[in-house]
DNA sequence: CGAGATTTTGAATTGGGTCAAGTTATGTGG
DNA sequence: CCACATAACTTGACCCAATTCAAAATCTCG
C-alpha cells in the first residue's frame, strides 16, 4: 500500500492544509499527502450572514474553513433557535450532518469566509486507505462530542458571568492557537449571539461585559475587546459553590 | 475484497448484535459478520455503581451495553459534575475518549449490568475493510453530536418543566424503540441525576414531577412514571415563548 | 448623514435556587 | 422477616440571579 513517490508538489495547497487543523495536526507521508488530493476539495467564498448550508440540506461534504468564520445553530420546531458554536479558521463543519444524511443545524457566515468542501465519500474511501486520515477524522469528531459537553457542563451548571468568561477565556486560546493575539480580539458575533450561545439573554450578556470591565478584568470597546487580568478572569471561573 | 463465504453461524451472538444498535440498525453481508468477528469482544458485568471506566483512564474501547445502563458524567476541576447522559441497552458508549486517547467522563452502571467490549483499533482495522461499518461508525458518533446538541438547546432555551417533559419523552421513546412500554417504566436515576442531567436542582425536579401529576399529566410513584396523557406532556414542549 | 440595528443601562418581576423540615423508601444486620 | 439507619424524595417559605420591559445611547453602513 505505501509505494513510494519521491519528489510531490502539492496540487492544490489546500488538501493538505485543511485537514491539518490547527488544534489537531496531521502527520502524513509524502505518498499519503499525494492521495489526499483525489479529495479534490472545491473552494468557496461567502459574505457575511450568508448560510454555507441550512436545515434540511442533503448532506455531502464536510466543510473546512480556511478563512473567516461561521456560527452554527438549531432551529427548533416552535421558532426556538439555539447558537451551538463558533467556528473560526481550521475548524471542520457539518459532522452533524452525518447521522441522517440530513443537515441537522444551519451554518452562516460571520464575515466574509471561504470554506474548502470536502466530499464526505471522498473522505471516507481516503480513509480507508489511510489509517492516519481515518484516525484524525473520528478524534475530529470525538472532539467536537467533548467540546459539545463542555458547553453542556457550562449551561447546566454556570452562573452568567462564568459562562461569558468561558467564553472570553476559550476565544483567546482559539485565537492564540492560530498565532493572533491571546488577549485583544474583534468579537465577529452579536450580544444576542452570545447570549443565544451561552443560554442567556443579551441583556445579561452586556452586563457581565460591563461588570467584568468594572471589575479590570476586560476592556470592552463594544465588540473590540481586551483581555486585562487574564488571571482574574480564570479565577471567576473556579468560584463556583455547588 | 467481498470473497462469499456460505453458510456461516456466529461464532459468538454477540459481534453483530452489539453493533446493530436498536436505533441505527446495520445490514452486512455474511462475510462482513464473519469478519466481525475478528473484534472478538469481550463481556463484562458491573453491579450498581460499578465504573466502567473513569476520567483519566487511558482508551482502549468502546463499550456496546449489552443489557442494563449507566450515565456518563464529567468532573470539573473545582468538584462540579455534571451527568452528560444516561445509556441503555443497545448505545454505544466511550466516543468521548477517541479525541484525546484518555477518558474525559465517567460511566458509572445504574444498576446491574453487562457490556461488550469493542477494542478499538480493531474497530478502526475493521471499518477500514467494511465500508458499511464504517459508515456505521461514523454515523453513531454524528449522532452522538446531534444528541450533545439537542441538549444544548434543551439547557440553553428551555424552562425547568419544559426539561423534564423533553426528558420523559425521550425516554419513553427509547423504552418504546425496546420493545417496552412507551407509558409505563422504572427510573433508573435519582432526581439529583436528572436535575444535574437536566441543568436544575433536585428539588425542582421533585416539584416538575408533582406538578404534572397534578395536571394529570404522568402519574408518579417515586420511580414508577406512567405517562397518563402523552399528548399533553408532548404540549408542554411547544409552549414556550422566547 | 441619517435610518435602522445593536448595545447599554435602569427598574420591576419572577422562575428557580436555597434552606429547612418532614416523609417515604431502601437496604443491612440481627 | 423485622427494626433501624440511612438515603432519597417531597413540600414549604424565602430569596436572589437573571429575565422582562423600557428607554436612551451608540454604532454601522447604504
Amino acid at each position: 500500500m505505501l509505494l513510494p513517490v519521491p519528489t510531490y508538489q502539492p496540487k492544490s495547497a489546500c488538501s493538505s492544509c485543511n485537514l491539518a487543523e490547527i488544534c489537531l495536526p496531521i502527520n502524513l507521508s509524502e505518498f499519503e499527502t499525494y492521495k489526499l488530493d483525489e479529495l479534490s476539495p472545491v473552494k468557496r467564498s461567502f459574505s457575511r450572514s450568508d448560510y454555507l448550508y441550512r436545515s434540511g440540506d442533503k448532506f455531502r461534504s464536510l466543510f473546512a474553513i480556511h478563512s473567516g468564520s461561521f456560527k452554527t445553530q438549531i432551529l427548533h420546531e416552535d421558532g426556538r433557535e439555539q447558537v451551538t458554536g463558533f467556528q473560526m479558521t481550521g475548524e471542520i463543519i457539518g459532522l452533524d450532518a452525518i447521522s441522517t444524511d440530513i443537515h441537522a443545524c444551519e451554518a452562516v457566515a460571520l464575515e466574509d469566509s471561504v470554506v474548502c468542501e470536502l466530499p464526505f465519500n471522498k473522505l471516507e474511501a481516503l480513509s480507508r486507505e489511510i489509517p492516519t486520515l481515518q484516525r484524525h477524522l473520528h478524534k475530529i469528531m470525538s472532539r467536537e462530542i467533548v467540546r459539545d459537553q463542555g458547553i453542556m457542563l457550562l449551561l447546566g451548571s454556570m452562573r452568567a458571568e462564568e459562562r461569558l468568561a468561558a467564553f472570553l477565556l476559550n476565544l483567546s486560546q482559539r485565537f492564540a492557537a492560530r498565532g493572533l493575539s491571546a488577549t485583544q480580539f474583534e468579537l465577529r458575533m452579536s450580544r444576542q449571539e452570545i447570549g443565544s450561545y451561552l443560554g442567556m439573554k443579551l441583556e445579561t450578556v452586556s452586563r457581565a461585559f460591563s461588570h467584568f470591565q468594572a471589575q479590570g478584568l476586560i476592556s470592552v470597546k463594544v465588540r473590540t475587546i481586551e483581555i486585562v487580568n487574564l488571571a482574574g478572569l480564570q479565577a471567576c471561573l473556579n468560584s463556583s459553590r455547588s
